[in-house]
DNA sequence: CTGAAAGCGCTTACAG
DNA sequence: CTGAAAGCGCTTACAG
């Protein structure tokens, strides 16, 4: 066994530990209080590694300084060089009663010894852990990566930890899911909308509050863009601006929102008698809609505008219309949807609906809270109405 | 109250969980063994949130009908049900040993009971909790994104759970850590290389392993692309393609890889005996690149090849090219680094450098992997080389 | 306000 | 192979 050092203890089998370092080894439970420790002699014991009690330190095997051990520090430690309880310490800590000179002595002493109380074994009495999980399944979709970002500074922000679950080739979100519970997770966040009702409808049965994002889900509380309007609002915009050839590119794997901006466009489109126009995008991604538009384009009859699913297929679309030479806006006007970071760049200048993000992770940190201050999760879902963003693509 | 429901049961008070759905609440520790509770008549229990024992099942105070508890189901309940004791669920589903009788009795009574063992309690006990934590510092830079993206699916894959913890305006990325900690997590990783040397240092002192992405910190383990050598590539294959007046377009907040990656392409141009010129970018975006880049084209002696920091940069630097009406490769070639999914883009063909982020990661996974098994953490990085990709803008 | 005790759900020597 | 017991580090009624 070579000299221990402070990085190899955590590791050491726990008998080891004790027995090196010369760690009080408990008689019987709960015999570790101030009042017993008091009549052994070890009150206001020292640093955590440095030797404690009666006897020759054993771990001094060497004459290299063992610097004191910076974790591992327990509530126990604390109370100890504080002389005071277990209990008291632990109260300081979470939202119990403790007078002002008690207080102080532990802040001290906590401070001194480095003691953050353990998450893992707080979590464990019954009080929430602090984590979200957070299901991610569209993960090759850049606005999801933006939303996950957003959702990340979120809960971080709101002071809990994301446990964040991606859908595994090998995994599906189910059995990502009951991971997730193994850690008792205070709420699950199923981001992205690819996951299948079949699926959500399992993770409404479990006891830990799920929630939707993106997706408007019945009987699932969450939040979401509300995407009927949206695809109302970009189609009436569109006929405003005098188009009559409108297509919209529509997704393969076909989501509830996409079905829901169509139906908005189709309904804006049906009010002025226009026809809808339609094109599948067959790859969810940039090429595809290069490719739809292409097919759009080389009809008989050229759409007038294109009512993009996203903005990714927005821009697809734009160097397909840069590739046929059509001008944009005055041949083709372009619209997408989510408004990604790369729509406002100068060489796009997309036109596009933007979610107002901020606003709908606002509201699901409010149903968080909520559900963590012990309410009932919430079953409906909070409707955010997208703003136009009007750029150079169509206006 | 109201009637009970599964959903609101995990939050109801402890004493009633216990009084109102009439599970066995414990006489004293240990007492729940399956000899006690078979002298008590409890062997084979019925499904949990159904009655036990004997008497009036004292929660079926309505008419309605209770579904079974999905959740809160313990190994104690599996081990009564099983007829077999605690101990012999917990080796079941740990790595101990149990003969294929017992096994098969309490994983049918698993089955049953949908009994999932509680991850936080077994971490409790001194094993690993299974938690990688992610400390991400450059949530601007759509590299990270992808970083980010392809380490949650490596940890899931691993069978291990990621927990992000970001740096936020209030919190820099040391509390951060602190809080990552409270969870015990079995290893750090540090993404991005914007953490300054004094928090990485501070890092290191900790018990927990950590290891550092994307950077070269001396004395840290990690994995990071070999940014000297793909400086050194790309100067190498400008110059071959017969530029001479080659500009680095560089970051303000000067970190390792920018460091190394200028001294690369200085290397390559020394050698060459030809002149390094700069531009910064006060933006570390496409915004930036279009700027430095605008610059650049605006002097005198305009350069024929901008290297630059990253691929956005590289972007933006192609729009400024396009708004000087330069044509790239012929008047000016551009080339970036990070291979960006953007890059590779028809609209843009950006030649750059691949920084080969799977081996990367697997390298990574490699070192957390060890460290799990008790190993003591590397303290070197491996340097992985990067790829020359070349596209339209330079060749 | 404070401490002793019991408990959270698990694992792991220990002794058969 | 198996069970009884002790323990992980904390919290929370309970009784002063």
């Amino acid at each position: 066994m070579p000299i221990l050092q402070p990085s190899s203890l955590h590791r050491t089998p726990k008998a080891l530990d004790y027995g090196t370092y010369g760690l009080c080894t408990r008689v019987h439970k709960n015999a570790r209080s101030t009042a017993v420790r008091a009549r052994a002699g070890l009150r206001n014991s020292p640093l955590p590694g440095e030797s404690r009690g009666a006897g020759a330190p054993a771990w001094r095997v060497s004459t290299r300084t063992v610097e004191p051990v910076k974790s591992r520090v327990t509530a126990q430690h604390v109370a100890d060089r504080a002389g005071v309880s277990r209990s008291a310490v632990s109260r300081c800590f979470g939202d119990g009663q403790v007078s002002d000179d008690t207080r102080k002595r532990i802040e001290t002493a906590a401070e001194e010894l480095g003691y953050r109380p353990n998450a893992i074994a707080r979590s464990l009495t019954g009080r929430s852990t602090g984590l979200v999980a957070l299901l991610v399944a569209e993960m090759d979709n850049p606005h999801v990566d933006i939303v996950l970002k957003k959702l990340l500074l979120a809960i971080a922000e709101a002071d809990k930890r994301a446990l964040v679950i991606p859908e595994t080739p090998r995994q599906d979100v189910t059995e990502s899911t009951m991971h997730a519970l193994d850690y008792q997770v205070d709420a699950i966040v199923v981001v992205g909308g690819t996951v299948s009702d079949r699926v959500v409808g399992q993770l409404r049965a479990l006891d830990t509050p799920v929630f939707q994002f993106g997706r408007q889900l019945a009987g699932l509380g969450g939040v979401a863009c509300d995407s009927h309007l949206g695809g109302l609002l970009g189609g009436q915009f569109l006929i405003r601006s005098g188009r009559t050839r409108i297509a919209y590119v529509t997704k393969t794997s076909s989501t509830d929102s996409n079905q829901r901006r169509r139906a908005g466009l189709a309904a804006a489109l049906g009010a002025a008698g226009l026809p809808l126009l339609e094109e599948l995008s067959e790859d969810n991604s940039f090429e595809g809609g290069y490719n739809a538009a292409t097919r759009l384009f080389a009809r008989l009859e050229r759409p007038d505008a294109l009512f993009c699913f996203n903005d990714m297929f927005a821009l697809g679309a734009l160097q397909a219309a840069s590739a046929f030479r059509l001008r944009v806006p005055e041949d083709v006007a372009i619209l997408g949807f989510d408004d990604i970071p790369m729509a406002a760049w100068p060489a796009f200048a997309l036109s596009t609906l933007r979610p107002n993000l901020d606003a709908q992770i606002a509201r699901l940190m409010a149903m968080i809270a909520e559900v963590c201050d012990g309410a009932p999760p919430r079953r409906t879902v909070d409707l955010v109405v997208p703003e136009l963003v009007i750029r150079r693509t169509a206006c």
